[in-house]
DNA sequence: TTTGAAAGTGTCTAAAAGACAATTTGGCAT
DNA sequence: ATGCCAAATTGTCTTTTAGACACTTTCAAA
């Protein structure tokens, strides 16, 4: 549990965590990268997700908290597995070779990754002095073309996650400031979905579920009607669900 | 590719994948698991699903299928993966690591672990002349209370993601024979959601999906009014899904 | 020919989804 | 003070889907 004690050694050479953290500003989604520098030759830099090696006595959800934290100081932070990603070629790159060298006790291990996406409040978000945070930036979703090692993969599989889950469990909370609008939240779906929804049809829905409270509070300086300020309703979405509702698709 | 030439000592000592094999008696869901033998000294014989270390040069996906088909032998099987298990825990059982000491040349090693789960024709499956092929058993699904390592586990999960995922694709017809009667679509429906479906609903509403062909002809010898034989229509499917349509959900 | 056992079938009601546009409210510029 | 801009807010109608519900048909076997 305690990492302090732990040494390089400890670590399991063969086995890793990577994590795509989305984020989304009220415009659209971004994810959480890191530049690894372009010290690297001639060969392209490309961005990677987050990641690391797994101790040996360290559970996988485990080591993703780690990472998480290590780079983000966030401690509760939403947390799903997107699965295990093991293709032997995911080390194809030379950019990525060389940057295993740079790193790596074991720079020609096959290493097998259990792939997590993760969603935090973009604001929550101060880079910690580690030596990985310094150099993570917010890219947004729809600009990322090529990702080091089989991340771009990952980055696929974990929206798609991210979609069904979503229409099943409201976790878009979790991107979002405690008080919120209803159109950013609205605005929030639209990204993950990819598509417009209409708005009328959209708060009509989400005002049913009755899982918002209104904070009877406004929106403040902003250059048109302000908005009315909403937190989730933890209580009533458990009361929601316990009956078996899992519809929160639109 | 070709594991002919494979050595045993090409096997990764800390990577394995585990496979929870779906099958469907027109009665209830049944999974396919391995009796190791109670020749174990004195500890429990609990049954374990069928699995084993992957090759150093081999992908995940790569691996199950070639568990399932040294298992089962059948080949164009339908496979998902359900996620990675890395608990270091996970071989706490006395009866594991004696097992783990019979079949291993590392039986101390941390082992993460892939877990897919798989959907059969139960009647495809013929035991084959494999080490583990004899020892395995359909056992119903709701009579499995306890399994070896964190199989368990994994099969709670894998049955969660069963539902979820059939929700939205049809792939129940994967644990059916080429030819069914709506009965056994229903009753499938039925026993993969664990409640009752009301039997005209359910008609009505996938034979408006248009994704069965009526094969115009009717089952034989049976002791009542015999039922019409349907088939899968993939054309029509595909037709169905490539507007976005995912609501196969009962 | 009777009986048993499962197949097959239709209607009504309630709820949800989808399409659609005008009005309100605050800040800001003039 | 007035007018303007930008986004917030609100309701109705139609179509589709979900859910409840019971009797008739057909074959094999007794």
């Amino acid at each position: 549990m305690v990492g302090n004690t732990r040494k390089k050694t400890d670590l399991n050479p063969n086995n890793s965590v990577d994590c795509v953290i989305f984020g989304f500003d009220f415009e659209q989604i971004k994810v959480l990268l890191i530049d690894r520098g372009q010290n690297l030759g001639n060969s392209k830099n490309l961005r990677a997700l987050p990641g690391n090696l797994i101790y040996e006595e360290e559970d996988l959800d485990e080591a993703a908290y780690r990472v998480l934290e290590e780079l983000t100081g966030i401690k509760d932070i939403y947390l799903e597995q997107v699965g295990a990603f093991g293709n032997p070629n995911r080390v194809n790159k030379e950019s990525d070779r060389e940057w295993l060298k740079s790193i790596r006790d074991e720079p020609n291990a096959r290493v097998i990754t259990a792939a997590y996406y993760s969603l935090v409040k973009i604001d929550d978000f101060v880079p910690r002095a580690h030596s990985f945070a310094k150099k993570a930036e917010w890219i947004p979703l729809s600009e990322i073309e090529e990702l080091a090692f089989d991340h771009f993969e990952i980055l696929q599989v974990a929206k798609e996650k991210l979609k069904q889950k979503i229409k099943i469990q409201p976790i878009g909370f979790n991107l979002l400031p405690e008080k919120f609008t209803l159109s950013q939240l609205h605005k929030l779906y639209e990204c993950i979905f990819e598509k417009p929804l209409d708005k009328r049809n959209f708060r009509r829905k989400i005002q049913k579920l009755n899982i918002l409270t209104n904070l009877k509070e406004k929106q403040r300086g902003v250059p048109h009607k302000p908005s009315q300020l909403y937190k989730f309703n933890e209580e009533n979405y458990q009361l929601l669900t316990q009956n078996g509702y899992d519809n929160f698709g639109f």
